[in-house]
DNA sequence: GCCAACGTTGGC
DNA sequence: GCCAACGTTGGC
């Protein structure tokens, strides 16, 4: 059974749109920074499960489409690169600290799913997204919430 | 741009 | 181990 994941990405930075533009619709999703992100990255994270891809700092914030993960948890390279703004220069090679995976691009959504969407939505009542202060930018999302999103998501 | 909430660091 | 100071996230 697939499971479900929320990958945050500032669309300034990193859209869906520019995953659908990526080579091989596909991307690194590398410089995660948070401990609990982390083991999720790291330990949960399988091929084949499926991923809401969600802008925050947008205008408005919302689930922009789906992707799907292709390659799992492996030591992100931007780590050991004394040049990238993510180096890491206590991690090594040999017990590396931090981890990416790779998603493809499966969707854009014909309706992105609005933060006020989400948030007034009862069957969504649950979400970690939506608990005060949540801010992991990788999280769990279950298999309800994603049909339901994905349902909200595909309305024109 | 503001600021609440959270995570990390480092002195003690 | 505590906690103040600082940095970051991310909605508004």
């Amino acid at each position: 059974m697939p499971r479900y994941w929320l990958l945050k990405s500032e669309p300034e930075a990193f859209s869906i749109d520019d995953l659908a533009r990526a080579k091989n619709q596909t991307t690194r999703w590398d410089g995660v920074r948070n401990y609990q992100a982390r083991n999720f990255l790291r330990d949960e994270i399988a091929v084949g499960d499926g991923v809401l891809f969600y802008h925050s700092n947008a205008d408005p914030p919302a689930v922009a489409g789906t992707a799907r993960v292709v390659r799992a948890g492996y030591p992100d390279p931007t780590q050991f690169d004394a040049k990238d703004g993510h180096h890491d220069p206590g991690s090594t090679s040999d017990a590396p600290r931090w981890f990416a995976v790779d998603i493809a691009f499966d969707a854009k959504f014909a309706h992105a799913v609005t933060l006020p969407e989400l948030r007034a939505d009862p069957a969504l009542a649950e979400m970690v997204l939506l608990r005060k202060g949540s801010r992991l930018s990788v999280q769990p999302v279950s298999a309800a919430e994603w049909k339901r999103i994905s349902k909200l998501g595909a309305r024109e």
